[in-house]
Parts: structure tokens; sequence; C-alpha cells
DNA sequence: TGTTAAAATGTAAGCGCTTGCATTGCGCGT
DNA sequence: ACGCGCAATGCAAGCGCTTACATTTTAACA
């Protein structure tokens, strides 16, 4: 007759092994500070056991999780994977592993999230972009859970972050569109509200625009939510006026495939009778025919650099420095070469 | 002069509120045990102190966590974010949290995921696909784990699932490539090791050239990693032999991706000197040019439907039951209508 | 061989929460 | 006004682990 197996306990192993619990967890945790033969007996109790420390119990009793938390807001799509990928495996190799949660792109799922991760004890969180209500910092403070944001990068943000200049980016973007001779250069921006990677790349759009005298373009711009099918919808409406762009600068590549997409659905050819631009360079930007000109971001570099310095703060209760990274202009077929 | 600031406990609320910790702890999760004018003071001491209860102490008093984890074989391409996304949504309406985790298609990695998951509490699990170490069914067995297994559908399997026939499947779509007059059908397939599905539907690719006296056809298969590179290789080589088959069926439509990128870049139209077909039917099928002929598969119902299951199983200890779920074919551009 | 310090191990006090059971307080019937 | 039953609350025992501290063992030295 079998009893109900709960699962083992050290208390379980202890016994098997003729030790304390004291002696079994160094011999889990700390193994040098634990003679070989004891050692050798108390891993076979484990074994026969098939004992799994229960984590709950080891996170009450150290205060530490060994674990980070990211929260992006969207998995639908690459555009964080690669990153996170490398953020991940960065993270593994230093002996943490990663909770991904997604906010769907909403303030109040993220801050849900982010308390979701921290009950779980995170010991450390990477947020997605700097713009969210600052009493998300407060309790991230009082919590004193070290905070770390990536994807865009702000020197006097309250907290550190490791990224790029989204605004200077588009700009450089943006101006290298002027150059091939567009002067209507309209612009499909993601929601900005919340999101300062899409505020900051409408604003470089803008910049770029007022410098070269372009001002009237700047108010040819659609707002729309994430997604391919968004993209083809916004880009339907900017075709819509009497006056019809003949570039369109989506604020990312999927919004991008979107108007690709619908211009061909169109009819319109890509790049003869409009360019169209992205920005991130994930993987479908070079899938979609024609490929995708868009701007490239270090994606894994990013990942790897968020990694090390979110360890170190965790780690070594430092404050966190700012990263800058530089990104640079793929060209590809969706923007011609030369208009003119 | 402010001392370390420790993030408040149950306790530090039940002073502040003037009650006792039982008090408080049922106001968060029976507040109908709780009279109303109670309810309010210690509702007050929360927000006052931005209380957060601690994950970990909980999930040892109650022994439940109210979390499920997937284990899922990669989140760099959208397989499984579909299905994933109407699986955690289905979760959350019923008050559950999904944690995910990635095994980069590496047994080992998903075998330590598993244990991760399990360590920290997760009241059940998801699996893709059956194949896998027993010893892995006995560890959840006797951790007591309810697991379900989803994207294929084993009825005499050791755990329930709820997916879909991938054999079945891929010989129907064989069948309509075969029907088109095709008589030279190569096969490009994920890893069938620990991969039941790519390998049912190598099987089922198999079955329909048999049945179709098509046998010399089935010798034609190169098997190769998952992503859009490999696929590319795979359609290469295939390609490089003195026949060329005049249809190439990819185990996934990133293989097929890969392989409509390489013909291509080969010079060949697809699908007039070659046809191309995937399984899986993600977004990217519908994107790339010409649109790709795939197996549909109903994500996302596959993912509503997990959940239930799942949850029933924690919660009422139930076995759990089987469900099949039905594909379709989804003919595109890259299947020529008729090819003689 | 006796001392003593260092190494190995054991003891037991929590970590912050839930929950069974004991206690208190209240409204009601008589 | 009294006792009853039930609703509201408090008390305190864990949940499985880590770790400071106490104790025992080992080994090294005179």
């Amino acid at each position: 007759m079998s009893k109900i197996a709960a699962a083992p306990t050290l208390e379980d192993v202890a016994k098997k092994a003729g030790v304390s619990t004291a002696t079994v967890s160094r011999c889990l945790n700390a193994p040098d500070r634990v003679v070989a033969e004891t050692r050798t007996k108390v891993m076979a109790a484990v074994t026969a056991l098939g004992y799994t420390p229960n984590f709950a119990a080891r996170v009450m009793a150290a205060k530490r999780t060994f674990t980070v938390g990211a929260i992006i807001p969207t998995m639908e799509n690459a555009i964080f994977a690669r990153g996170l990928q490398a953020f991940q495996e960065e993270l593994h190799a230093r002996g943490y592993t990663l909770l991904v949660a997604s906010s769907a792109y909403k303030p109040e799922v993220e801050e849900e999230q982010i308390r979701a991760l921290v009950a779980r004890g995170a010991d450390g969180l990477l947020l997605i972009g700097h713009d969210r209500a600052e009493s998300v910092y407060d309790y991230l403070e009082r919590q004193s859970v070290p905070t770390l944001v990536a994807w865009s990068y702000q020197a006097k943000a309250r907290v550190p972050s490791i990224g790029f200049d989204n605004r200077a980016a588009m700009r450089g973007l943006t101006e290298a569109v002027i150059q091939r001779g567009h002067t209507c250069i309209a612009m499909v921006s993601g929601v900005c509200a919340g999101n300062d990677r899409a505020a900051l790349r409408v604003a470089g759009w803008k910049d770029a625009l007022l410098e070269n005298g372009l001002a009237d373009s700047a108010t040819r711009i659609v707002e729309t939510p994430y997604g391919i099918e968004a993209g083809a919808a916004a880009f339907a409406n900017l075709m819509a006026g009497p006056i019809k762009p003949t570039a369109i600068m989506c604020g990312n590549d999927v919004l991008a495939v979107g108007a690709l997409q619908k211009a061909h659905e169109m009819g319109m050819a890509v790049p003869k009778d409009v360019a169209i631009t992205g920005f991130d360079d994930v993987e479908l930007a070079r899938i979609v025919t024609p490929s995708l000109t868009t701007v490239q971001v270090p994606h894994r570099d990013m990942g790897i650099q968020a990694a090390r310095a979110l360890v170190d703060m965790v780690e070594n209760k430092r404050a966190g420095t700012s990263v800058q990274l530089e990104t640079s202009i793929r060209f590809r077929a969706s923007l011609a070469r030369n208009t003119q």
C-alpha cells in the first residue's frame, strides 16, 4: 500500500543520508564546505529520492532568488525576441534565471506584471523604455528592486538605461530619405503615450523635416496600435488624401510590413511609387518583398550588456550606469537609391 | 533619519491597522469573511504602506501558486506565440499566471526548465509534444504536478494532450500536392529526435507518397534545425542533385520561408519552377511573396482548451482527457492551382 | 601524547504567510 | 435580562529552507 507520495523534502534527504538538514543544504549550496564522503552519501540520497529543492522555501530563507524579471510590450512579434534571447543567455551564464512577462503595450498591465514579478522575488527587473508613472519607480525604490531600462537611452532618467538614441536614429534615417529627393514624407507611428521609443522616433522625424524646410510634411502622421493590419490601415489612410506622400516612414518594422502589404494590394510599386522604411531590423525586414530599409539596432549587444549591468546592480548594490549604443541604417530595396 | 526601509510585511500592515495578521490575510484572500469596517481600515494600511504580499511566503503556507508553467521549444519565432497568447488569456481569466520558458529544442534544457518551474511551485505544466524521456514523466508524477501536452494529439500517451493529428494533416497536404501533378516531392523536416510533431509530419508525407506509388520520392528528405537560414540551406541541398524535385514540402513555415528565399536567390520561380509548402500557418506565411500554402492549425482554440483542461486538472485533481482538434489546408500562391 | 585551532557537522531560530481552532462579541428568541 | 448560535477575530502552528552559532571531530604541533 503506497501512501500519497508528497514531494521529498530536505529533511527526508537528511534522514536517508543520516546527516542533519544543514549538511544537506550545504551540500547543495556550498559543496566545498562538506567533506567528500558525506557529500557522496547525501548526493546518493538526493538521487534516490528524486529530490528537488522547494524554491519558495529557499527564497524565503535566503532572500535571494537568482531570478530576474523582464517585462516586454509584446511577445507576438520578434522585436524584442533577439535582444531578450541574448539577455537570457548572458543571465544564464551568470547563474540567473529569466522570467518574462508581456504587457500588451498597456501601462496598467505592465504595472500588474511588475508587482507580480517583485512579489515573486525577482532580484532585478528589466523594463522597456522610460515612460511610465512615477509611482511605479517609487514602488520599485521602496521594494529596493534594482531596475534597468533597455531599448531606449536617456541619460537623465530616474533609472539607468542601456539603449540607443531613438530620436537621433530616426532623424538620420529621415535625412537619408530626404537626400533621396523625397519632399512629401509621411509617418506611421506606434502609439506614443507611455512609449518613449515611439515618441522619440516621431520627434526625430520632425527634427529632420524642419531642418530641411519640409515643415508641411510634419503634419502627415498617423498614430496606430502595433500590428501588421494596423500598419496596412494606416498606410491606406495616408494615401487617401489628395496629396499622396512619396515616402512613408514607419515607427517599426511591423508597421512597415503592413504598409508594404497594403501598397502591394493597392497596386502601388515600392519603391517606385512610394518608398517605405521601418525601424528595428527584425528578421522579417529581410524577408519581405521588397526588403525593407530600416534602422539596425544592436539587439544582442544590448541584451548582453543589460544582463551584465543588471547582475552588477543586484550583486554589488551599485546604482548602475547608463550606456548608449550605436545604431546604423540598413539600406534595402524599399527605399530607392535615387528617386531623382 | 530614515532607516533602511525593508519591504513592508503582513505584520506591519496588521500593526498599522490595529488587527491581527490573520485578519489582514483574510482581508486579502477572502474579503467577505471580514466585516466592512475592518476591511476599510486594513485596506487603508495596505495602501499607505505600499504593501505587496510576499509570494514565496504565500506559496509556502498555502501550497498553491495559481501559476502554471509552459515550456516551448522556441520563442524566437511565432509558431507558438498565438496559441500561447490565448492560453495565457484564458488562464488569466481564471485567476492564473503563466510562466513561460523556452528549451531551444534541447531535451536537456527542457528538463532543466521543467524542474525550475516545478521548484517554483507551478500548479500545472504545459508541454509541447509527447516525445521525451520517461524519467521526466516519472518525475512529474512523483511531484504530482498535473501536466498537459499541446500541439500534438496522441490518444494513448502517458499524459493527456490537446492537439491535432500531425501525421494525418501532413498526409492530407501531401495528397493535395500529388493531385497537382507533382511526382518528385522532397521534404525539409525539422529535427525529429525528441520532436514527435516533426517525426509525425515526415511519417504523413511518406504515407501519402507510398500510397500513391511515389516511393522513390520518399528518400528525398533533409532534416535540419529550426530557422530560416537552415531552411534555405536545406533547399539548396535538395536542389543540388541531378534530379530536381518539383515540390518541396517543409515541416514548418519557418523552414518554408527559408526555402522560398533560397529559391528566389537561385532564380527559381515559385510555384512555376518549384512548389513550396509549409506547416503551421503563422502570420509570416501570408506575408512572404509568394504567399505560402500551409496547414492551418487552430492555435487560439488549442490554447484556450488547453488552459481550461489544465485548470480543471489542477483544481479537481482530475486526470484530464485528450482532445483532438481539426486542421485545414490553406491554399496560397506557393503551390500552383494546377501544374499540368 | 596533550593542546589547540581549524574543519565538519549539528542545533534551532527564523523568513512571511495561511489556516484550523479557540475566543470574543453580537443579535435574537423567550 | 439571559442564554444561545453564529459571525468576526485572534492565536499559534507550521510550510521547507538557510544560516549564525554551538558543538564535535580532525589534524597539526610541541
